[in-house]
DNA sequence: AAAATTATTTAGGTTTGACTAAATTACATT
DNA sequence: AATGTAATTTAGTCAAACCTAAATAATTTT
């Protein structure tokens, strides 16, 4: 019989499954510090979770954890559920984007197949959420997103933006205020080789804006 | 600083608030039932809540339990939780009332403050929830109910239904079907004493039901 | 290559909220 | 008043998921 996929086991999987993405294993620290556990107690759940059956996790001592099929299976269920609550707390509830996520992240994991359904449908089976991440589909395969850093722009490149990767409400809310938000359509006026900012230009706003690497690593274009 | 209230003490708080609520108090066995859990850990549960400070129950040995002040005000934010989602879930994602019950019982514990208060904003602060239950109020008093079960009309009696207190989904159904949902006008065209039956005409059905006190005790009505 | 630093694991412990079995109390009946 | 039954409590366990402190392994610096 499969192991219970708790509350908790949710979570470790879904922070698995975005340090996974970029394609190395997640490490016990970076676990331990999204999830604020103490690293010891991510120790005992990663070894859990690869001794469970069927195996969520490839884990090696000392080598951090890879999803396994079942793993990724799990992680995305989490993670259609919260960009859909995402979207439907914005869509049907007059949320803004910057207040969704702490909500989501409870309702997650409480939430049955059937409101994911009925969630899906009245939105119309969106393809994004709110902050433009692509939503896993029903039978769980992630859309493919070609997106790259805003960051790694040049002097004269067109693009339009598709997501913003940060939770952080007060840059949320500051990137709707300059219009920097998905579908966006941006050039860069220029780049400065010393500190990394750009400045851009936001198709209908007024003035240029100039953006650090704290912000340009965390907004997503498509060129 | 105020004991922390887990989602099992809301729990515990909802059903005892409910078994209080006809001026008895509620005992460990009926809590026990309720919940779902052995009378022996009921009764670590109501020594721990009467012990919490400030204490959310009053209890002394054999005589069962009684919620505080403090305990009723927490109860009253679960049971209101609850009814504002059971209302959500029928009126924007097309829920039937007897789907509605399980979905609101994980919901209830999880949803800010906010949330509610949306909630309550965009259905247009209801008073009842799909099953006739009162709402409590945003500063949580529970609004008054003068309905009586339809078991006690007799013969010739008329009244309009205000609730059902049955999450059977079955029952539920068989409800809808025959037309007995709050706001139906019935008449009582008969009144078996020896089994209690009741035969009734709901206004616009056909044909006349005959009701048996499973039922009948579990519908309640205004004169 | 050794030392120092950082990352990770092991060992032992706590809290929450359940459980079962046995003991006690309360209540009903004779 | 004594006995039998039902309700409740006590006592002792358990599992999940966290913790801290100490030990070990890996990595970086000297
Ligand atoms: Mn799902
Ligand atoms: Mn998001
Ligand atoms: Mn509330
Ligand atoms: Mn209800």
């Amino acid at each position: 019989m499969p192991e219970a996929i708790t509350q908790s086991i949710q979570d470790y999987l879904k922070h698995i499954y975005e340090l996974n993405e970029n394609g190395g294993s997640a490490s016990t620290n970076d676990l331990a510090a999204r999830l604020n556990i103490a690293p010891a107690s991510v120790t005992g759940m990663l070894q859990k979770l690869a001794n469970a059956k069927p195996a969520l996790v490839i884990y090696k001592k000392h080598q951090g954890v890879k999803l396994t099929k079942s793993g990724e299976k799990a992680a995305l269920e989490v993670i259609r559920h919260h960009r859909l609550l995402e979207t439907f707390l914005v869509n049907t509830l007059g949320y803004t984007w910057d207040e969704v996520h702490c909500e989501a992240d409870k309702l997650e994991h409480v939430i049955s197949e059937d409101f994911e359904a009925r969630m899906a449908e009245a939105l119309g089976h969106p393809t994004r959420d709110p902050h433009g991440e692509p939503i896993p589909t029903a039978d769980l395969t992630m859309p493919a997103d070609s997106s790259c850093p805003l960051a790694s722009l040049r002097t004269d490149e067109t693009a339009t933006v598709r997501k913003v990767v940060d939770d952080d409400p007060a840059l949320l809310r500051h990137l709707r205020e300059i219009g920097v938000i998905p579908d966006a359509k941006i050039t860069v006026k220029n780049y400065s080789a010393f500190d990394g900012n750009l400045t851009i230009k936001v198709e209908g706003q007024r003035s240029n804006i100039v953006l650090g690497s704290a912000i340009t690593n965390h907004v997503y274009v498509e060129k």
